[in-house]
This record gives structure tokens, C-alpha cells and sequence, in this order.
DNA sequence: GAGTGGTCTAGACCACCCC
DNA sequence: GGGTGGTCTAGACCACTCT
């Protein structure tokens, strides 16, 4: 199943037969993941069309997610990189007894070299989900920082703590220590007891596109996460950003 | 804050340019949901630059999801439909024994009406990972459909059920009866006890587009979720695809 | 019919990668 | 230096919407 010229009778768009006709061939495996599809001018030739109209069919897939271009170099269709499985035990005790955040936990499971950078840690009004969620008027403390695996940012967070709570106290340091900030609230009596968590997906942002290296057609998953003590108060919310493409998040229900 | 011709010299493409100063106009409220932005030849004049290039920003905001584009008539900043909410106890015995299906509950509850279409029931071998949770080689039943509200397609699922489960019950009609396939399976002796969702987003293919009237630039949730009866045994795996457009997921998370 | 976006052409020059 | 994709032009014709 070769390519075919495109048919100009045809009530498909060019673009469009040039887009399938492409796409076939990467599911089919004529196109591997990461090789290389043949260059603009040789699919010129080939399809019998002006360069843009090529270009619009790989346009097409790139916000599919199914090819990457890289300028001097080719169109390649897109490797899938290594999923992350977060578990549905991800913020058990156990964990959090190991003295390690979760994320730093994790990574060691799968072998990857974790690293945390621009951390930003200040005094701000929380948004208004947030504010409603954690049950606070004005100011709270607001912990920014970007989490990467192997050099490759891979997610966001932004944490609100009321600021009675951390004032004073290690959360509002740069570094919060061994077992992160749900490690210090429990220190301070706030023994967890559940989260909540709401996810959503969408397009990025170009700021967000930038800070986690996100090529096109990649969606970023957001999770909301409030941690309540057994006193059943909102000690934390965590507003996360995630690639979508290195994600899968894994959740328990129970059915009674 | 109007809008300025494109700057030559500048490092950044007219086209980026473009984006950039219309994406600001938007989030400013210049250009307030649903509204019309000014037309290619407009915009032609305003920036300084050819059709083609005008198109290509706007290419960039579509792809971003903040507008959409329609023939004859304008780009429109996107409207954002209401979310639906999916609460964390939304498989609660509560709800199945008011014999609804939980899409049809959740409608009722947000005024909406449901509906169901495309239903297909047939056998066929299950995908790699369905076999593998549900620890069956072979044919299983397979149970497909779309979910609307209030006429708009909102979900597709495809159910995968062991057949010594399913043939020869109302699992394998075209009409599973009240309550649906939850209350089918406890009928039949296998009390529901939890379940597993995996979570994770991706942007459509064709087809789901298609099938979703999906518009560009709104990626997919993807939930795979395995229903397990007191027994430990796994008795249905169901494939959904929700646009994330339309989709929060909530979710409780046991801190011990 | 006037105005809108959708598609397409045939060129041009540039930035980048690799040899 | 030769090949690649990135950007851009100045036109053209078409399909669609609205009045």
C-alpha cells in the first residue's frame, strides 16, 4: 500500500488524503516509531501537489501527536516515551514513614534520576477554587516547583497552605526535609487522613508548553489535590500540571 | 492595549506575533467568549502582513483550543461548555440500587437529558491490556456505545466481560435492562466490591473527532476502569473516551 | 451579492543540521 | 555545501453564511 498521488476530484481536501494516506502508513509500520518520513519535496513529488499542501497534511499530524518535525533535520514519527504509572497507594503512610516525597519515591521505583527545580516559595492570594477548598480568606503560603526525571521536566506543582499553619515552621523553608510538607504537617499534628483529587486535561498554555518542553499535539493532564487531616480540616491544595504524554494515573473506587 | 503591526526584526515569526497579541486580547477581555474576533482580511491590514500569514496565528490559537473557526462566518473565542463533574462516589451501591445507570443518574442530577446510541454487542478477542486484567485468553463479550447530553455526544465506552459471565443474560442484549451491566453482574451472584480506573489523555484520532464532534485543539481523557466482585475476580473492563472538554474527574484517595 | 473562512499555487529566503 | 524544515508573499478560486 504505497503512496498515491492526490486525488484532485476527490470532495477530501488534499491536506486531508495526504494527512490518511501518511497516517496509514504509520500505523501500518511502514513508518516506525522514530524514523523518518520522506522529506517535504520528495512527498511533493510524490503526492503532485505545491510544497504548503504537503506541509498542511504533516500539520495535520503533528497536532495529532503522531509526528514531531525538527527543523534541518526531518518529520519523525513521534517515540513513545516511558509512561509513569502513578498508584493508587502513591500517598500511603508507608510511603510517607520512608521519609521521601512521593515523587522522589517514585522515581526510585522506576530507576530514573529525580531532580526538583525552581522552587519558589512566597505569600499570595489562592485562587479562587482553591480558596473555597481550603475554606481561607486571603493570603495563604504558596509553594511553586517544577519536578523533572532524567533532565526532562515532566511536571508542575503549585501547593497552598494556610498560612497558620506553616508560618514559622519548616514549610516555608526552600528545602521542608526528609518526607516533603505532608511529612511536616503530620510533625505538627495534622495527621492526613484522605485527599481529594480532580483531574482534567487540556492544551497547553505556550508558558506551560515552555516550562515542561512539551512538543505540539501533546495535552497536559491537571490535578487538584486537597490533603485533609482527621480532623477532616483542608490542610493543603496542590494544583499540578502534568505532561499527558509521560502520565497514566491510577485510582481505587470503592463500590459500597 | 491594541493590536500592532508585525515587527520585522524581531526574533520572534509574524505569525507567533500574531497569536501572541491576540491571545492577550482574549484573556484581557477584549474578545470575551463566544465573540467574534475580526476577520483575515482585517487582520491582513492590521498587522501588516499576507492572508497566509494572519491564518497561521490563528492556526496557533485554534490549536491551543481558544477558538474556534467557522466557514462563512467568523473565528469565535470558544465558549466553554458547562463541565461535568464525575463525583468520587458516583459508583456507590446507593445509586445502583435506584436501578439507573450511573451515566443516566449523573444527568438527571445536572438537568440534562441522556442519551445512548450506537450500541453494538458482539464477541471478539479483548486488546492486550483488557486480557490481561481481566485474566481471560480468547473472546470476550464485547458491549459498545456512545453517551450524549442533551443530543450532544460527550462519551464513547466499550465494556469487555468474560462470556461464561455474559451469554446467555441480559448482558448480551441490546438492552441490559435497570441499573445496566452493574446490576446485571450482582443479580447474577457477583456482588460488586471495587474498582480500578486508570486515568490518562491524549488528543483524538480522526475518528474519535468524528465520533465526539470534537473541534481542534480539545484533547481526550482516556479512563480505563475494572470492576472486581467480593471474590477478587475481575468481571468487566470498560474502555471509555470522554472529551476533556467536558470531563472533571473526582476522585478520594486513603492517606493510611 | 457581499463577506467570510478553506484550500491551493509557485515561487522566495532563511535557519538549522550534517557531512 | 546540500538537504532539511520554517516562514512568508501575492495572488487565485471555492464553499459557506447571511441579508
Amino acid at each position: 500500500m504505497a503512496l498515491r498521488a492526490v486525488d484532485d476530484a476527490a470532495p477530501e481536501p488534499g491536506f486531508l488524503q495526504i494527512a490518511r494516506q501518511l497516517r496509514q502508513e504509520i500505523r501500518s509500520g511502514a513508518y516506525p516509531p522514530g524514523s523518518k518520513l520522506p522529506s517535504e519535496t520528495e512527498l511533493t513529488r510524490t503526492f503532485g501537489v505545491a510544497r504548503m499542501t504537503v506541509r498542511g497534511g504533516i500539520a495535520e499530524l503533528r497536532s495529532e501527536g503522531l509526528v514531531v518535525s525538527e527543523q534541518g533535520r526531518g518529520v519523525f514519527v513521534r517515540a513513545r516515551p516511558p509512561v509513569r504509572r502513578l498508584a493508587a497507594d502513591r500517598f500511603a503512610r508507608r510511603h510517607r514513614d520512608a521519609g521521601r516525597a512521593a515523587f522522589l519515591a517514585e522515581a526510585d521505583q522506576v530507576g530514573s534520576t529525580p531532580a526538583v527545580d525552581e522552587v519558589v516559595v512566597d505569600t499570595a492570594g489562592a485562587p479562587d477554587r482553591v480558596a473555597s477548598l481550603l475554606g481561607v480568606e486571603g493570603d495563604v503560603l504558596r509553594r511553586s516547583r517544577r519536578y523533572l526525571l532524567d533532565g526532562q521536566p515532566v511536571e508542575t506543582a503549585v501547593s497552598y497552605i494556610p498560612l497558620d499553619l506553616a508560618q514559622g515552621t519548616k514549610i516555608a523553608d526552600l528545602d521542608t526535609g526528609p518526607g516533603g510538607i505532608y511529612a511536616r504537617l503530620e510533625e505538627l499534628g495534622h495527621e492526613l487522613a484522605h485527599f481529594t483529587e480532580e483531574v482534567g486535561a487540556r492544551m497547553p498554555t505556550p508558558a506551560e508548553r515552555e516550562r515542561l518542553q512539551l512538543t505540539a499535539g501533546v495535552p497536559v493532564i491537571t490535578l487538584l489535590r486537597t490533603a485533609y487531616d482527621t480532623a477532616g480540616r483542608a490542610v493543603e491544595v496542590c494544583d499540578t500540571v502534568k505532561s499527558a504524554q509521560s502520565y497514566v494515573l491510577e485510582y481505587l473506587v470503592d463500590a459500597t
